[in-house]
DNA sequence: CCTTGTGAAGCTGTTCACAGCC
DNA sequence: GGCTGTGAACAGCTTCACAAGG
């Protein structure tokens, strides 16, 4: 009774790390369908999604028992069930706030436009953007963001300003009722509290990278074997 | 002799997730120096790169004590510091391979092009796509990477690709003398033992978002405070 | 006083190894 | 026999709280 780790009133309790591979699995499970693979096991599933067979198992008993001892999963059912727990039964409609370089790129990016997910609007400040047609949308200017976000009735917003535009993005799209945001922009945003940010660091990841190969050329002779994870 | 934390012929071990935050404290550190602070408190560090300060001052003991006890931290030796370990004392020229929408946003990219990191090359296999100029660069042949490789002494590579391409673009790389990768594509690619590959699953995160707005939405009274990290 | 640097505690995530079930 | 589901051990990360030192 001291620790209650299974649910909270009807709905799981999926660690955030298991959260961060579901869609993985989800893409390895259409990986599979498509070759029409109808029943997998957790070695080859996770081979597919390049993870170790007992954290597969593990991420999925999380969600509930849907495999076969014995078996396997079946590849239709357990995709339908993982879909479900990520919230891919209902679209998504996000807004991107930003429209350079890094902004047109996520406009058109598939896997922004499907999976659930589309781009409803794309935003920016800059007078010589608005109006323009980016895949297929046209950009409209900051203030039109209340209207936009309870017409298309959105909750979920990108970040792709510049730095130090991310902030006013931020504030703007809270006021506008967005509650989550992934943020590319290189720049902390605050925000208050029930709203979620997410935030991905382009340069950071090469910065990171750039580490270990210069950590690798220190060691003349290198110990033992590392690995970085996926 | 079971285990040793410690550190590895002079070389320090410094945690991932430290590694993985050295880049904001870096950029926060730059901010402060744009300012003209001279120097500054962990609290004052760590809000501004969004950690805890216990977290802060933790992963700075990795490096070594560089702070004043009773001061704080003398911003410019600190950054200097940081920027030696992280390695970015040193150039790095990366190559990006899939010159796409994706591509060509992260070939202008500030940031890929600043903190030691500059874009040496683009390799893409769209013939129609070979002998283009994108930001400042002429687009050239997957067959040239071993020559561009040697000729700029390249360690890092980016993967822009579209997923299926993804793991015909690693090998090559591979095969050229990349040792780490950035690989934006949707896909898992298997690279030899002693090649790093970090992946970055723009997708991912959205489906991630969309998993917590689910969950907010279907309970009707929320729980508890729940933060997504950054 | 002040703020850093750090053992220690606690928490989260991973891996193992095997019981349970087909 | 084979494979899933899972307790338990383990490893890594975070946070606390305080000693060390300006």
């Amino acid at each position: 009774m001291l620790n209650r780790p299974e649910r909270i009133e009807g709905t799981r309790n999926i660690p955030e790390a298991t959260v961060a591979r579901l869609p993985l699995y989800l893409r390895a499970l259409a990986s599979l369908a498509d070759q029409d693979v109808a029943v997998c096991s957790s070695k080859e599933l996770a081979t597919a999604a390049g993870v170790n067979p007992a954290k597969l198992r593990k991420d999925l008993s999380y969600l509930g028992s849907y495999g076969t001892r014995g078996v396997g999963y079946d590849v239709e059912y357990l995709r339908y069930q993982i879909a479900r727990d990520l919230g891919q039964t209902q679209a998504w409609d996000v807004v991107i706030v930003g429209v350079g370089h890094l902004g047109s790129a996520l406009s058109g990016y598939r896997g922004f436009t499907s999976r659930g997910i589309s781009v409803a609007a794309l935003v920016d400040t800059d007078p010589t953007k608005i109006g323009t047609v980016v895949a297929g949308l046209t950009v409209v200017a900051l203030d039109d963001l209340p209207e936009i976000v309870q017409r298309h009735d959105i909750s979920i917003a990108v970040i792709a300003t510049p730095g130090p535009a991310a902030q006013m993005a931020a504030d703007a799209l809270v006021a506008a009722g967005v509650t989550s945001i992934l943020n590319f922009a290189p720049a902390i945003v605050t925000v208050p509290d029930g709203i979620n940010v997410r935030k991905v660091d382009l340069s950071v990841e090469l910065q990171i990278l750039a580490y270990h190969e210069q950590r690798k050329s220190s060691l003349a002779a290198p110990e033992s074997d590392e690995e970085v994870a996926g």
